[in-house]
DNA sequence: TGCCTCGTTGCGTAA
DNA sequence: ATTACGCAACGAGGC
């Protein structure tokens, strides 16, 4: 897993956080370094435990370190309690409850958890009891200070790469936010993701996707929250748009990942269409670093960057850009950089978002393209946002901000900033390369629909006929040569 | 089977 | 400002 500076900060932040909050109620947060499968069984026999308890997760690295840790608890004979908490609902029983298939439509996911009971939100505890410290025995360290938080030198390896700290970790910071935006109550009532800018200087929406995926915030005591306020406001948004909505994507892709291993990956996906995207390390580096030539791709890359945190509608534009849109580079080189660079970096709603904007899964109509140059025209038309994140493009007016390339050379030297010299030439022509792509979209769509629709004939032909081309596509497109199974 | 509607957020152009 | 249409036309789900 790739962290990057910011995200490590960000950690860090959230477990000195979480040490004061514990504090606070007469305990305090015990970090132990180490692998789960060998430092668990070593601190089931050194503070005498008798139950061990977490918060189930979906991811596979989780699931198969966790069932490890399982069977290390059980012949330590230390009792288990699992909860699923992290998510509203449970993912495997909104799959159960679709005849064990997760839903690949966000209606049909929305019917069936109108059904289901919501679960409670925990309160807050006033104080801890007392003895909840573990029992020392005479192996051990008199030093506690061994199991104090990692400081921020321990963390960030590369210090040179923290941007400004303009999110910091912590439930603190997670609760001082939530109050922020929902002191609002008429926003917080119309709220419409479509209508609010990517390109603002300050976030357009609240920042709290970090906070959930840490754990800051709990995505059920922000839902309760949030309904207190729709109740008071009888017309208000309602999902897909909504806030409530936004959470509900969460719970989507969750529920869709949970079944599927490959989830992150095209190959052995059950949900991907396999595309036959094409390497490029030129063109993904300089999207990665923002410097594609599109100001309005290299500002959103350079703020992901510096900040580690983008409008949702943001990633549209550049993951459409790295992928079905201009440079037909696969989605999961772009789930890689997102990976990094994210400071709410999800397994689940990184992958789920990446095949929905490459139109691979979930999202279909690959002919709607977002534009480099006139998507973030509607709501910055002067290009404020490009001057603060691509500033050498700052004294470009706002008629060719979006498109230096219009300018003369004369008017670039005088605008102090020469394509090729101080900031790159475009690396494709949108106009040109969007055309080619959609006719590549078609014709994968086509492949996989073939094959698909001749799946039980193939099936017992080849059994007559090993290893000839058409088992072989077929393979690759119905996931048969998966590397990963649960 | 086939047909229809719908789908979180496209763009460019025209009225 | 808002709406409609062509673009060339997708999959899922329901009947």
């Amino acid at each position: 897993m790739q962290v990057g500076a910011n995200r490590w900060r960000f950690l860090q932040q959230s477990l000195a956080d979480l040490d004061l909050q514990l504090r606070k109620l007469n305990s305090r947060l015990y970090v132990v370094h180490g692998k789960p499968i060998e430092v668990f069984p070593q601190l089931f026999e050194r503070w005498h435990v008798h139950l061990l308890t977490y918060e189930t997760d979906i991811e596979p690295y989780a699931v198969t370190r966790d069932a490890t840790v399982q069977k290390l608890a059980a012949a330590a004979g230390v009792k288990v309690d699992t909860h699923c908490s992290h998510t509203i609902y449970n993912p495997e029983l909104i799959i159960a409850r679709n005849m064990g298939k997760a839903p690949v439509t966000y209606q049909k996911f929305l019917s069936i958890v109108e059904k289901l009971k919501l679960p409670k939100a925990l309160d807050v505890l006033p104080r801890l009891p007392d003895g909840m410290q573990p029992v020392k025995d005479a192996n051990e360290v008199n030093d506690t200070k061994v199991y104090d938080c990692p400081t921020l030198e321990q963390l960030v390896k590369r210090p040179e790469e923290l941007g400004d700290n303009k999110f910091p970790g912590g439930e603190t910071e997670a609760l001082r936010r939530m109050e922020a935006s929902l002191d609002d109550e008429v926003w917080v009532a119309k709220f419409e993701k479509p209508n609010t800018a990517p390109n603002s200087l300050e976030p357009s929406t609240t920042v709290l996707s970090p906070y959930l995926k840490f754990g800051c915030l709990s995505a059920r005591l922000l839902h309760r929250r949030l309904q207190d306020i729709l109740a008071r406001h009888p017309k208000h948004s309602k999902p897909p748009v909504s806030l409530v909505g936004q959470l509900m994507w969460r719970e989507f892709y969750y529920t869709a990942a949970a079944a599927d291993p490959n989830f992150d990956r095209m190959l052995g996906n059950a949900y991907s269409l396999q595309i036959p995207w094409q390497e490029n390390s030129d063109h993904l580096e300089a999207w990665a670093h923002g410097r594609t030539g599109y100001p309005f791709i290299d500002a959103i890359m350079r703020q992901l960057r510096q900040e580690g945190w983008i409008h949702h509608l943001a990633r549209h534009a550049v993951a459409c850009f790295l992928t079905r849109g201009d440079l037909w580079i696969s989605w999961e080189e772009g789930q890689r950089v997102f990976e990094q660079l994210l400071l709410d970096q999800d397994w689940a709603l990184n992958a789920g978002n990446w095949m929905w904007l490459s139109a691979s899964a979930f999202f279909h109509q690959y002919f709607r393209v977002y534009s480099p140059v006139a998507f973030g025209k509607k709501t910055d038309s002067t290009g404020a946002y490009i001057r603060k994140y691509v500033p050498e493009l700052a004294k470009y007016p706002a008629g060719c901000i979006y498109e230096p390339w219009k300018a003369t050379l004369s008017a670039q030297r005088e605008y102090g900033c020469v394509l090729g010299v101080d900031y790159p030439h475009r690396i494709v022509d949108h106009d040109v390369v969007h055309k080619e792509n959609i006719k590549r979209m078609s014709a994968a769509y086509k492949v996989n629909r073939e094959v698909r629709t001749g799946k039980e004939e193939v099936d017992e032909y080849e059994l007559k006929s090993q290893g000839n081309a058409k088992r072989k596509a077929r393979a690759v497109a119905t996931g048969r040569t998966a590397k990963r199974k649960r």
